[in-house]
DNA sequence: TTTATAATTAAACATTTGTTTAGTTTTAAA
DNA sequence: TTTAAAACTAAACAAATGTTTAATTATAAA
């Protein structure tokens, strides 16, 4: 891993847990053990090195569900399903990140951070609209609002992942409970997300 | 409107737009038109003063659902309902200040303040899982996964206000739309919540 | 080996940060 | 009118901020 790594790396750990503000490129240079100038070298700016932390956490995530769009083999409610279990394995396990890119996004100075997130984020949510699109003209789904069922599919999962204290909090845990260590939860959430976008989009 | 009410409603207005650390006190000042110092000398520091906004705005929601819980003439759905609107109505016009809490729950740093928000955020919850419950116990409604059904109601709400631009991309809208001044996006919210929430928790 | 480019460093840079000081003005009760 | 507390101010404070500089070391091609 080279040096330009570590400093992106250590970025993305202080940045989800501090946000961008409240963290410190003297505290980034210390914990990834490189020269503070280092990063100005690398990222020129610190607001650059937070568009390369979002490039190369995002890169990998995008249009990952384009795939599902033109597969035959799978029913609609089947693609349903799939994007649910993915969306929560890959929130789950990014959870700090998501934190981060949802925090900036509510910002409202430094428009270009917020609309180059918002591109990102949308660009999943957009193949799932074209996913539920087809199932309504296929005549697998009903004539549901497209927009306001993706936000109920993605709105619940990640209301779950605004933070650990909160996520104890709805679902009545001891302090001891790691929400996102434990594995019952994502059964349980995904259970819950199936079982509400079939009474939701399927027809009776 | 005295000095430190001023202070505060500026403090609101920035901290909500720019974020906890975005936002200089030297900004407020100037904001509110008052000698930096007096910040201080009224609320000794920053971080305190935050306190007293998150104080100053949640004081008037505390416990807004209780009356709800024991009205005997309306029925579980009908409770549902209103609760529904109201929350859309609250969240809606307190869009910006709401983004701040969520911002800063989502923060690991500063446990006090986090705390004191995921307070305050769920004790209305609270209010509502118990109506849910009655519901449930009642027979009027399904035997649902209490906590998730919550999630899902908060959730999806809470997903439309994250940011104005994401929203306009949800929503399919074009730049000039404004999502918070138009009447028709809460209509439609509340139509769309309100069909769920009957699917989810109705018998058939 | 020479040489030019890249990588790295410690130190300094100019601002900005939250906060305090020390003094002044205002207020209102005695 | 006197007086003491409260409200307010300009200036200074020390620390932290992102960034740059100037010098040094490492790398690797000629």
């Amino acid at each position: 891993m080279d040096k330009s790594e570590t400093i992106i790396k250590s970025a993305i750990k202080l940045f989800s847990v501090k946000g961008f503000e409240g963290t410190s490129v003297r505290e980034i240079a210390a914990d990834s053990k490189v020269n503070v100038a280092m990063i100005n070298y690398y990222f020129t700016s610190k607001e650059k090195l937070f568009e390369s932390v979002v490039e190369y956490r995002t890169s990998f995530l995008k249009g990952v569900f384009t795939d599902l769009i033109n597969n035959t083999t799978l029913s609609d409610i089947e693609k349903i399903d799939i994007i649910i279990d993915q969306t929560i394995e890959r929130k789950f396990s990014n959870r700090e990140f998501h934190r981060l890119l949802h925090r900036e996004l509510s910002l409202e100075h430094r428009p270009q951070m917020r609309d180059a997130i918002s591109d990102i984020l949308f660009k999943n949510m957009d193949s799932v609209k074209t996913i539920i699109k087809n199932g309504i003209n296929n005549g697998a789904f009903k004539n549901v609002d497209i927009e306001l069922t993706l936000t109920t599919m993605i709105g619940t999962i990640h209301y779950l992942l605004t933070s650990d204290t909160m996520c104890r909090k709805i679902l009545g845990k001891k302090k001891n409970f790691d929400p996102f260590q434990n594995k019952k939860l994502k059964e349980r959430l995904s259970e819950h997300m199936k079982l509400l976008m079939r009474l939701q989009l399927l027809k009776k």
